[in-house]
DNA sequence: AATAAAAATAAGAATCATTCTTGCTATCTC
DNA sequence: GAGATAGCAAGAATGATTCTTATTTTTATT
């Protein structure tokens, strides 16, 4: 078989749509990545990551993947103060934990049976769309 | 008296430290501005509203001085994904939440004798240093 | 299978918050 | 008061992200 010029996918049938979003070459590539190696990457190291098996993908194609499995709910960003966004596969609730030492960051969850709401006070009638929880330290 | 020109404090007494940080004019006017009205601001909004009384101020000191009382343990950085870093001058342990429909925030506390460590799954010898817990959502 | 319309991509320019640099001014120490 | 140190203003530089535009690919329609 003659290698591919072509930057998109190499088949004929419809590309596969997930959650409403066509999963192209580029976004099943970046998907993949983040899926098999859940290292909460920047957008650079997806960049840097995924060019091994699409040379000629571009930074700004990389955002437009992650913004767009963001949209539609494959992936969430994590974000640690205002440091470059990171990319998450795991939908479940849950914080991340970084550890300054490894440089390495854990996915949290809630003990089971917790509900967050249940030990903040929050204002009467607030309702919460969205929780960021993020921590730092060390792991000895 | 003739009014002053100079930028910085006008009496000759030595300017007052706190935290091992020198209050100088333009920190104290940040400062107060910040604890008399915690709305959470970005480095912008206080840049504008300190040139009432500072009017020749610079974006860049403000970034300085805001810097400066964080680091000296005056005030805290607030974080909302990747937008402008706000600041506050709560110093107790506490979250935020942020009303989307009145585009406002709230310092959030946990219930009385909830600790955080407590109603999550850490990795075994973690050590939180560092917690930073926002909420978004509407408020009825 | 050909074609028009819609969607996605690559490349690089633009934006925006923040940090850095530089020359100057104020404050502190002696 | 003189020199040393710290802080300031102004604007340049940086870095992450977004935007623009031309091109390519995919889909929908014949």
């Amino acid at each position: 078989m003659l290698p591919r010029t072509s930057h998109t996918s190499s088949d004929d049938a419809p590309v596969q749509v997930i959650n409403g979003l066509r999963m192209t070459r580029q976004r099943k590539e970046i998907y993949q990545l983040l899926m098999e190696n859940p290292v909460h990457p920047t957008a650079q190291d997806v960049f840097l990551a995924v060019k091994d098996r699409l040379p000629q993908i571009s930074l700004a194609t990389v955002y437009n993947c992650l913004e767009a499995l963001t949209q539609h709910g494959l992936i969430r960003q994590v974000h640690f103060d205002r440091e470059s966004c990171r990319y998450c596969p795991n939908l479940l609730e849950h914080g991340h934990f970084h550890d300054v030492k490894n440089n390495s960051i854990h996915d949290i969850t809630f003990k089971p049976g917790v509900n967050l709401s249940d030990v903040l006070d929050l204002p009467p009638g607030a309702q919460i769309t969205h929780i960021d929880l993020t921590l730092r330290g060390t792991i000895s």
